[in-house]
DNA sequence: GCCAACGTTGGC
DNA sequence: GCCAACGTTGGC
């Protein structure tokens, strides 16, 4: 089971748009490093749900419910996507600042590489966001 | 709105 | 194959 983080800007789509639409093709990965992270989702892989712009925090967790396929909305074929679905919003979010001032935290690639869209998580990292956000 | 960090492109 | 220039992302 491997534990994933992904940014989604909330003006484009919200964690409550994926609530509401109950699953959703994560598309529009233009990143290789990004499209490798993809490319290595399970089916029941958990993944925490992150917003960019002025939210700046860890919402909620989804659940990977479709491995890689070509992004249909994608010219060069080689681009993918999965699809998720909603599985619970986190009780009290986890803001950056967070994983910033948190030891188990300061080294995940949220913090060293902010541009990363799609990125991994070790447990370890994974388990303690959620205890944050309980 | 600005800027740092990173990726990509293209000239040589 | 190197690197300068440019574009994009995301935090502040």
């Amino acid at each position: 089971m491997n534990r994933w983080l992904v940014k989604s800007e909330p003006s484009v789509y919200a964690w409550s748009q994926l609530v509401a639409d109950g699953r959703t093709a994560w598309t529009g990965v233009r990143n290789n490093t990004a499209r490798l992270h993809l490319l290595a989702m399970k089916v029941g892989d958990e993944v925490l749900y992150y917003h960019t712009d002025d939210d700046r925090q860890v919402v909620a967790v989804a659940r990977v419910v479709k491995e890689a396929y070509t992004d249909p909305t994608a010219e060069d074929p080689r681009w993918v996507c999965v699809d998720l679905e909603p599985l619970r919003a986190l009780a009290k979010p986890v803001p950056l600042a967070a994983f910033k001032a948190d030891p188990a935290l300061v080294d995940s690639w949220l913090v060293k590489l902010g541009r990363l869209s799609v990125l991994p998580l070790t447990e370890a990292q994974y388990q303690r966001v959620l205890e944050l956000g309980a």
